[in-house]
RNA sequence: GGACAGGUGGCUGAGCGGUCAAAAGCACCGGGCUGUAAACCCGUCGCCCCUUGGGGCUACGGAGGUUCGAAUCCUCCCCUGUCCA
């Protein structure tokens, strides 16, 4: 990955980006010669990592192909105070410990597509903790309101009345310190992250230092196709999920977004996408989960993903792994055991999918209220879940 | 400090003394269709108990109160916003 020109760099990089601040100033930098300090930040209070996340981490990974020195940045200095902005939980602070142990939570998920050995991970409590409030006030002094007003969410709140926090205002002017400590030449982030890349430019040339380059990823849509791949929604595919999941997973989303998800997700060109686009896109949309699966699995695993995908989903025979409940009584009604096996979330649930008959025990069809008796052993069925029950 | 507006189910948002477990939309869940999808159609959609129909409990920011009866009225408190100072 060494061999390649200036040009071909820039191309390498600048794929998959919705857009580099600025365009011209990429090839400059590289231009120097010398490794690139790339960073990325991210917070401490959600180590799962999802397909979302690893568009950015992919790009990433392409800056420590070719040489660059990236700083996996976690934004712990919120966590340390406790951030309130959540509604009216107010998140308790997190200790020393949470965060280094969620740090190393994020190194486990993250290596799996980053390089460990090129990879610098840092926390900015490190320079924002000791700073004094003289130190605040001269770095707010270096911003103003309307400014920061500029940013899109805060002036649609603002006008729609919505509460806007005062902390809130310092975080995109946290975030440009960073940049200005750790002297860096990239900073990498989602659009919705890009008024707060663009602050750290304007502090670099503040305090003297050459502007960083913002470069920004598309968000990824989630399985819905609709709004962006986040936990809270359950539109998406955690990056630590079995290859069986994941692979079901990908298989519901839409074709419009399996291409989407190629672009995003996976090394294919552009022009190699065009081609797929005519291909039966069952099997494309079935490569497209292989592909993703073995990024984090192997293909191996993905594979064997495919196979049970068939032959279960497509096929609707019993799945190889059904996990076993263990039930104590020696009898009990079907919408209880649905409830106690996690097949429905409530008994009254359960309740109302037996009346739907959508509940199969042992390949039948139950359409009344049987009761289960123990020892004994029952394949039960809801709509994609299954579960086994003993006793 | 003062005046005003508002806080309803996972979300948006009606209701403004009983017929309200609470309209409507979305999401979720189940069924149909299909390429396994998406879109579309149908059903369900607080919890618990017995059951093809009922019963009980909990719920409309919080705590009290008025009333046979409150999400709906009153009091205090908490939270959010607007305007004035």
């Amino acid at each position: 990955m060494t061999a390649l020109s200036l040009d071909e760099q820039v191309t390498y990089l600048r794929k998959g980006f919705a857009e580099v601040i600025r365009e011209e100033d990429l090839g400059e930098r590289l231009k120097l010669g010398r490794p690139l300090r790339v960073k990325a930040g991210f917070d401490p209070t959600a180590p799962d990592l999802h397909l979302g996340h690893t568009v950015l981490l992919r790009k990433m990974k392409h800056f420590q192909d070719l040489g660059h020195t990236v700083i996996f940045l976690i934004g712990d200095m919120t966590g340390l105070i406790g951030d309130p902005t959540g509604r009216n939980l107010t998140r308790p602070p997190m200790t020393r410990a949470d965060i280094e142990r969620n740090a190393e939570t994020y190194k486990t998920q993250v290596f799996k597509i980053l390089d460990p050995e090129k990879t610098v991970v840092d926390f900015n409590s490190k320079w924002l903790e000791p700073m004094k409030f003289e130190d605040m006030i001269r770095l707010c002094s270096r911003y103003t309101v309307a400014r920061i007003l500029e940013r899109d969410d805060f002036s649609k709140r603002y006008e729609s009345n919505t509460p806007i926090s005062v902390h809130e205002f310092l975080y995109p002017l946290a975030q440009g310190y960073d940049s200005v400590m750790l002297k860096c030449d990239v900073e990498l982030g989602g659009t919705d992250q890009k008024f707060n890349l663009l602050v750290g430019r304007e502090l670099q040339k503040d305090y003297g230092q050459p502007p960083q380059i913002v470069a920004t990823v598309p968000l990824l849509e989630g399985l819905d196709g609709v709004e962006k791949m986040s936990k809270s929604k359950g539109n998406y595919v955690g990056i630590t999920e079995t290859p069986e999941e994941m692979f079901k997973k990908l298989m519901s989303i839409s074709d419009e977004l399996m291409f989407r998800y190629y672009e995003l997700l996976t090394d294919k060109t552009v022009a190699e996408i065009q081609v797929l686009k005519r291909e039966h896109p069952k099997q494309t949309k079935m490569e497209l989960a292989r592909i993703i699966i073995a990024d984090f699995h192997s293909r191996a695993a993905a594979e064997r993903a495919a196979d049970e995908w068939v032959r279960v989903v497509a096929g609707g025979e019993v799945p190889v792994d059904i996990e076993t409940v263990k039930m104590e009584e020696p009898s009990m009604r079907i919408d209880k055991v649905l409830a106690r096996a996690g097949l429905a979330p409530s008994t009254s649930e359960a309740n109302r999918l037996v009346k739907a008959g959508s509940v199969e025990v042992n390949g039948q069809k139950i359409v009344e209220f049987i009761a289960l008796t123990f020892p004994g052993e029952y394949v039960i069925r809801t709509g994609k879940k299954w579960k086994k029950v003993s006793g």
